[in-house]
DNA sequence: ACATATGTAATCACTCTAGTTACTTATACG
DNA sequence: CGTATAAGTAACTAGAGTGATTACATATGT
């Protein structure tokens, strides 16, 4: 979802865009948008400004932003869950298999957001492009 | 917990385990632990035996067990959710978001399970073994 | 001032998951 | 053969998490 407003603004080439219109083609909640681009504000890839006329843009160009910056704006935890309950720690096993794992789930994270990395917006609005035929067409 | 199950497995060292002891070790219900067990059956990673003395075995060695073979039997979906509801199709940006970040996604995902694969159960057993001082201690 | 648009809180509905209980089935052992 | 043990499995409950929605305050441009 975060991909895909970040996507319609690059489309948008610097335009303003209101929360209405992103949700309009996320298909979603005006208030659903507004709370993911605080989180966009935050990383600093987006501007949002108040007001008549105003809404949302890129605050840099779709070159410039790839999607592991995307990722780590939006998803704050890990994306492997630790179960709830802590493991018995009077088992060896269960004593240090956390700090064990948590190395290689590290690992496999930064695996995951170099991958993430090699792609930027400019690289998704050139497939969807592609296959919208060039056109500049009405978005919303 | 997939992990934690397998290793205590590992300990053993091909002795059957039961499902309530392991279930004690990760803190959680026997109940759970056989579910999780039928997913590790059917991925062929472990052995299970009904009645009295019976239990679970690791059906390879720990060293021929790497961490994407457990990922992937027990994690069916992918980690990228897409969501609920799909995007607007009139919009030239919702069209299509979705056939392009599947590809990019996908990618994600392979670079995510090369890296579990360069750790096997026999890594995870060592890290256990040097943290709790390399006894044979009781397990469970 | 007024219309527009964001920021934000409160709430509801839905789903997912872990947990629990209970029961059936299969195996080993005396 | 019968009893104990342990897996397979269904049904139900509880809680967390998420999306959606409504409502309202705040800021901004005309």
């Amino acid at each position: 979802m975060a991909v895909h407003v970040l996507a319609v603004l690059a489309y948008k080439e610097g335009d303003r865009v209101s929360s209405a219109l992103l949700a309009g083609s996320v298909n979603t909640n005006p208030v659903m948008v507004r709370r993911l681009l605080l989180a966009l504000q935050r990383a600093k890839l987006v501007e949002t400004g108040k007001g008549a006329g105003s809404g949302s843009r890129l605050s840099r160009s779709p070159g410039r932003i790839n999607l592991a910056e995307i990722y780590r704006a939006v998803e704050d935890c890990e994306p492997f869950a630790t179960p709830a309950r802590k493991p018995n720690s009077a088992c060896p096993v269960g004593y240090c298999i956390r700090a064990t794992l948590e190395k290689v789930f590290a690992s496999a994270q930064v695996a995951l957001e170099r991958d993430l990395e090699k792609t930027t917006l400019a690289t998704v609005i050139g497939a969807v492009q592609a296959a919208s035929g060039c056109g500049g067409k009405k978005v919303g």
